[in-house]
DNA sequence: GTTGACTCTGGACCATGGTCCAGAGTGCAG
DNA sequence: CTGCACTCTGGACCATGGTCCAGAGTCAAC
């Protein structure tokens, strides 16, 4: 059973020692114990719990979120898990569309824009100073 | 030559009065005068530029872009302004990308799931679960 | 002239996801 | 057994974009 420093762990996940401690103060990974010394000690349990969170967060999930996740997957409870993950697409989704809507307004603009010559026959400016932009 | 209070101005544009307050104190926005008593007085120019401000915002600008967009437009740069949202823009297109690989990612997973049975055939949890998710 | 709504100020506080620090104690290689 | 790297703790601090508060003063309608 192998046991690593919170220094080797951090390492291994490619996070830092300050973010391994940030978690355990946010219950999201305990230490498997101490040392006599006070030390944390990890085992295998821990690292793959570590790269969940992570591997959660790159899906963009919140630490709030995993979280949850954590728990419901210790439940081993399936349907709930499914639905957290339709609920962050649903999100995904959501503001997926949100920046399409930010890209196109802001691509016209650029596109109509001269680049030169003065302000008033600056689309962008206009744009902006103007109602009703959307 | 029109005036009004900030809770007026705030109204019209559709935020707090604490905003207004607080873009005041981050050099977005000031009041074009006050009364004898110190209260704020605004006219229709302070009105559009809290109109642009919030439009900037929806198109996804930082304040601190907003106040150099701000420093460009009296400046009538127009060139300056259109580097300053072609760099918003490969941002945003950034972002989308991002987003986008989340998204195919949950997607896969979720449509994977059965939704119920254990946890062993659950690929959500499966997938945070090992190496190379994704 | 009284009442209720509005405004003033400075500063504290919120969430998010960490990062950094000092001062002290430990682990381990040579 | 020395020395360096590592770890411990608690708390402060960062950026972002605000929100909320108390206590005092003011405006305007009636």
């Amino acid at each position: 059973m192998p046991a690593f420093s919170i220094g080797q762990l951090a390492k291994r996940v490619g996070v830092s020692i300050d973010t391994v401690r940030y978690y355990e103060r946010n219950q999201l990974l305990a230490p498997a114990g101490r040392l006599a010394s006070g030390y944390r000690r990890y085992g295998d349990l821990e690292l793959k719990r570590l790269q969940f969170i992570r591997r959660a967060k790159a899906l963009g999930f919140t630490l709030a979120d995993i979280r949850g996740l954590l728990s419901l997957s210790s439940e081993r409870n399936v349907a709930k898990v499914r639905r957290a993950a339709e609920a962050r697409l649903a999100d995904i989704e959501r503001r997926l569309e949100e920046l399409k809507r930010m890209r196109n307004g802001l691509r016209q603009l650029v596109a109509a824009c001269p680049g030169q010559g003065h302000a008033e026959a600056c689309p962008i400016l206009n744009a902006l100073q103007e109602d009703g932009t959307q």
